[in-house]
DNA sequence: ACCTGAACACCGTTCAAGT
DNA sequence: ACCTGAACACCGTTCAAGT
């Protein structure tokens, strides 16, 4: 994203190296937060000086966003034909819960900038197409998908006792239903 | 909290004190967010040395604290006299969202610590005791002011076009109101 | 009690210069 | 294309020393 991109054929070092800088950006947030992420000490571990660092990668800004997406990611998406909308969408809300309790610096990362990317997109989009299948229309999925992950979000950042997780939860996808039922 | 009060009257000077220093970092927090807070900045604004400012207050993480259980403060609490427990929900979800959207970086800061302190908690006692009012017990009244607080902070942190907030907060007063008739 | 100055061990980022 | 070294303008925190 910041080279030229050369005219050979299939970026043979440069995405190599955008991978495990990343994964070892990770490794440092995973223990030590996010105050722990420094292009110095990130640099020193893949044998590179802070000022080399800043080849590879525009900033710390965008190190953050590469690690963010690579994170989101990680969390594993129930196949679409496999479940009922609603233990789905269940499903969705704990593998989202425990990726943020295994990368919490996500959380702080998220409050300082705006975190797009591919994989966060991409989750999204599974989420409302989940919520599709219930019968709900387009706009009306997207919000109760962004209901769920907002949800989600706060319960973590509350560092919730994890049987509080349940209530809130099970009350948006009771409203989900009734929304169901008004419609019809 | 870091001096062994005097035995005078009435913490004559030290209060105040950490009361402007309080105030001046919120100042400097609003407009910047939490990289913009540091001692040596706070310092030249209260027109003494960072290293005088180690003198009021512990460290800056103890500044933080400080700062964010203020603006928690802030936040107007609807007497209980006043309202049904609908809409007292509802206006306190709204007061604790607009808090948050003039001070963004709380969300920030209660990503790097849990942020206790007496406003919070008489925050979350006023939700709870609403809670009550509608005929919970009082578990089910923290688990839904819990519910409450988490999806403001979620949709806050997701950064809610506005309307997104409505859908999930409703179907959470929905299932207070749903827990409520099969307790009866 | 309250403050300064200097010091220590860090930061992110830029840039000329090397290969 | 990729990296180093040095520099700049910052950090939080400690501590002796001043008043």
């Amino acid at each position: 994203m910041s080279s030229p991109s050369s005219s050979t054929v299939g970026m043979p070092r440069q995405a190599l190296q955008q991978e495990q800088i990343g994964q070892t950006a990770i490794v440092l947030l995973d223990d030590g937060g996010i105050e722990s992420l420094s292009m110095r000490r990130l640099g020193s571990r893949l044998g590179i000086t802070a000022a080399a660092l800043h080849w590879h990668v525009r900033s710390r800004h965008d190190l953050l966003l590469l690690a963010a997406d690579t994170v989101w990611g990680q969390i594993p998406l129930p196949r679409l034909e496999d479940l009922e909308w609603r233990p789905a969408l269940l499903a969705m809300a704990d593998n989202l819960r425990s990726m943020l309790s295994r990368h919490p610096w996500l959380l702080t990362a998220m409050t300082l900038q705006p975190l797009d990317g591919p994989c966060r997109d991409r989750h999204d989009e599974h989420l409302i197409a989940f919520c599709e299948t219930s019968g709900l229309t387009r706009q009306d999925a997207e919000q109760a998908a962004h209901s769920i992950v907002a949800f989600a979000l706060g319960a973590a950042l509350a560092t919730a006792p994890g049987r509080y997780v349940s209530f809130g939860l099970q009350s948006i996808l009771d409203g989900v239903e009734a929304g169901l039922a008004a419609h019809r």
